[in-house]
DNA sequence: ATGAACATGTAAGTGGTTACATGATTGT
DNA sequence: ACAATCATGTAACCACTTACATGTTCAT
C-alpha cells in the first residue's frame, strides 16, 4: 500500500483534485494514513503519466487553475492489483511509548509531563471525532463504519490507558 | 525519534552488538518500532564516527568479529537531548484498515479472508507475548511494565474488534 | 494587518528497505 | 539435505518530509 493504491480507491467515487485529497487525508484517512502535498503532486503527475488517471484543468480567477483527476479504467485495473495483493502488516511507531519505555532515565516529573500531554492530544481528537461520527456511521458503507468504529475504540482504549497509567505514576514511591 | 535515539537507550543497560540490537528490536520493541539490519549496521558505524559510541571487536572463530559497542558520555548527553525534545506524533499506517474502508468494491468473501488472516495473525502475536508476559511485567521498571501493559491491552481491543467484526460480516443480507 | 483557506508545485534531504554477499555451526 | 542461528556489511533504490515559492480572497 502506497500513496497511489490510496488515491486511485479515493477517485473511485468519483474526480477529485490534490487539494480535496489532502483533506480526505486528514480528516477520513488520518488515523490509519497520511500523505502531504510534497507527495500529492509529484505521485498525481506520475499517475498521469502512466495512464491511471486522466487530468482536467478548471481555470479559476484569482486561484491557480484547479486540476480535477478522473480514474481510467487502467486506474481502476491497478487498484484492483493492489486490493488483491498480499495484505502488508500494520505499521506503529510511537515515540511516546519509546520514551515510556526509557523511562528510568528521565525524572517522574517529565513522565508525568508526556501522559498530561497526550491525554490532552486524545481529548481534542475525540472531540473532533465524535462531531459527525453517528451521521459517519449511517451515511457510510457498512465497511466504513467498521473501521469507524475501530477508531473510536482505539481511542477510547488509548484514553483509558492513559488515565490508569497516571495515576499508578502519581502513587509511585508516596 | 529515530533509530540512533532508539540505539543510545538500548546502550545505556550496557554493551550489545548489532545482531542484539535486532533481536531487542523483534522482541521487545516490535509493537511501536523496528529496523533492518540495513539501518542498523550503517547507523552504527556512524554513531562510532561521531563519537556517541565506541566499538571493541571480539575475536571469533568461524563467524566474522563480533562488535560490541558501548555508549560514551557524548552519547549520554545526544540521549539526553532527544528524551527532552518534544515529543513526535504517532505513526500508525495500517493496509488491513485502508483495504476495510474500500471494502465496498470487492467480494464479501475477500473482506472475510483478512478478517480471518488477521485474527490468525493477532492470536500468533498473543501466543508468543503471553509467553513470559507476567515474568516481564515483575523483572522490568514501572514505565516497561506499561509499555508491556499498553501492548496487551491493544493486542486484546484489536483481537475483540475482528471478531466482533466478522461476525457483523457474515451478518450481512441474509 | 494578520492569518486562514484556497491551490499547485519543486528541490533538497532523510531515513529507511530489500537483496545480495560471505560463511561456519547446529539441529531436524 | 536443508533450514535456522550466528554475524556483519554494502549497493541500489524508494517513499516520503520539509521548506520554499507564488498569489488571491475572506474573515477578524
Amino acid at each position: 500500500m502506497n500513496s497511489q493504491d490510496v488515491i486511485l480507491g479515493m477517485l473511485l467515487k468519483g474526480p477529485k483534485s490534490g487539494y480535496d485529497m489532502k483533506q480526505k487525508f486528514q480528516s477520513t484517512f488520518s488515523f490509519f494514513y497520511d500523505a502531504s502535498f510534497g507527495t500529492i503532486y509529484p505521485t498525481l503527475s506520475k499517475m498521469e503519466a502512466l495512464g491511471y488517471i486522466t487530468k482536467e484543468s478548471i481555470i479559476q480567477e484569482g486561484k491557480p487553475n484547479k486540476n480535477i483527476y478522473s480514474i481510467t479504467p487502467s486506474g481502476r485495473e491497478k487498484f484492483q492489483e493492489y486490493i488483491h495483493s498480499p495484505m502488508e502488516s500494520e505499521v506503529y511507531r510511537s515515540d511516546f511509548l519509546m520514551r515510556l519505555f526509557f523511562g528510568e532515565f528521565v525524572d517522574k516529573a517529565v513522565i508525568i509531563g508526556w501522559f498530561e500531554r497526550k491525554i490532552e492530544e486524545l481529548e481534542a481528537s475525540h472531540q473532533s471525532l465524535s462531531t459527525g461520527y453517528e451521521q459517519f456511521i449511517h451515511h457510510s458503507s457498512p465497511t466504513q463504519a467498521l473501521c469507524a468504529e475501530f477508531g473510536m475504540e482505539q481511542l477510547k482504549m488509548s484514553f483509558a490507558f492513559l488515565k490508569k497509567g497516571l495515576e499508578k505514576l502519581h502513587n509511585l514511591e508516596e
